[in-house]
DNA sequence: GCCAACGTTGGC
DNA sequence: GCCAACGTTGGC
């Protein structure tokens, strides 16, 4: 899962008091599905920080409940107001996620790009522009891996 | 700030 | 349903 740490970051995650946090603002059909139909509660996620000085995959967090409706689409407030969505029929279902740890390094793109084993890695393909990704078990491994060197 | 690679929108 | 125009993302 990518996020702008400007904006929120995996130690903004690590500093809640419940160390948990609602995904929210995700407003790309492909990444909602990938949140919707293929998490489960436990799942290991990868938190990635995009768009900043070290790009890359910054530690490890778990999904910690899923089908969770995002409050943001109701609020006119928010600049992820959906007018178009309904509580009756919500059009945006994100996770709740729970920090899980930290790596001593962020794993930077570039290395992620000399890695063997991680060619289907979505993050490497398409551009780059999913916020929301599946990861294999197998990449999921080459990652962690290579972050705890 | 540039630019490639998308996704979305809306006219037809 | 097609497709051009436009907007957004994200690395560099």
């Amino acid at each position: 899962m990518k996020t702008e740490p400007d904006v929120f970051s995996i130690d903004d995650l690590a500093s809640r008091p419940d160390q948990k946090e609602i995904w929210d603002g995700v407003r790309n059909y492909q990444a909602r599905n990938f949140m919707r139909d293929d998490m489960r509660v436990g799942d290991p996620v990868l938190i990635y920080h995009s768009s900043c000085k070290t790009v890359g995959i910054a530690g490890l967090a778990k999904v910690s409940q899923i089908d969770v409706v995002d409050p943001t689409q109701f609020d006119p407030e928010s600049h992820y107001y959906d007018p178009k969505s309904s509580p009756e029929s919500p059009r945006w279902i994100t996770v709740e996620i729970e920090y899980d740890r930290t790596f001593d390094q962020v794993l930077p793109l570039s290395t992620i790009k000399t890695l063997d084993g991680l060619d289907d890695f979505v993050l490497l393909k398409r551009g780059n522009r999913l916020s929301v990704m599946p990861v294999s078990d197998g990449a999921f491994s080459v990652l962690v891996k290579a972050a705890s060197i």
